[in-house]
DNA sequence: GAGGAATATGCAACTGAGTTGCATATTTTT
DNA sequence: AAAAATATGCAACTCAGTTGCATATTCCTC
């Protein structure tokens, strides 16, 4: 095993963790490699939980960027289907990657009415609403609970 | 039976249908009986589904209401428990009474992606997500469905 | 690699739902 | 009827998200 070039350390730790798989997703996607989508899907794939443009911004430590650039950057991502818009809390749109979702429907959120935070139920499915015999075509089915989360409660 | 005295008529048409359940529901509430409270029940109450603060006020036709006013109102019948905010679509609030809520769960929304309209699912209920377990406390689960309504499909 | 087409970025200015302060009007209580 | 409590309207504001346009970056072809 011959360790790799230093350069490649030094690039590598530039990149960032997963700059390599995100490079992968937009290439599959057919989107330009550009910093900002690479940056930001790196972000999105550390996140614990869904996040808005500003605290997806706050995360970017190599360079600063414009919110109009996160917004567009998050529209080109969620258009090919590598993230979605997970809810709406306060008038603000919250990110997340949309793996970890199975066809019509993501994992619940929960969001605490006292300290704010949201959870993702990750091991928490409900079943499908059944109105397809009524005529309705389902895309997709969004749960979202509020209450106290344990730490409050 | 002798009829009511004509004046009575008059009141009962100018008041409009549902004013009489409106204001009982306002003196159980212990709110003051504004013309302002009484008139937006009235709408929500004939309203087949939730509405938008600019809908609401489209429907006054006695007489004007500042949007301040339509909100403002709106706030405090939600404190009490009366009316609901059903959920958000293009950044804006759709809200509805409160009743045909069991205690933790109202009836699931649909809203069609080609046409914008929303189809309140009455009598699909789904579970409640089992997480008590785990230390939360659900206040409040809300299903949204997405897709193409009978019409559209 | 150079050049050019395609696409992405940043700035500044804008949009629009919802909010706030304050003066005035209405409702309820005494 | 007067006073206390609360509601309304106006104008001005907030702030997440958008748009037009000039510039910069990415990718593709040679």
């Amino acid at each position: 095993m011959t360790p790799p070039p230093q350069d490649e350390f030094l690039d590598a730790a530039k990149r960032g963790r997963g700059a390599d798989k995100a490079r992968q997703m937009l290439k599959v996607a057919q989107l330009y490699c550009t910093e900002a989508r690479i940056a930001i899907l790196q972000v999105l794939m550390q996140a614990a939980r869904p996040l808005r443009q500003d605290q997806i911004a706050g995360q970017l430590t190599e360079r600063a960027m414009s919110k109009v650039t996160v917004y567009r950057t998050l529209e080109s991502l969620i258009e090919v289907g590598l993230v979605h818009r997970a809810f709406t809390y306060q008038r603000a749109w919250y990110f997340e990657l949309a793996d970890h979702c199975t066809e019509h429907q993501c994992h619940p959120h929960f969001t605490c009415t006292n300290c704010g935070v949201t959870h993702c139920l990750m091991d928490v499915l409900l079943p499908l609403a059944k109105i397809s015999q009524k005529g309705f075509v389902v895309d997709r089915q969004q749960v979202r609970l509020e209450g106290l989360c344990p730490a409050c409660a």
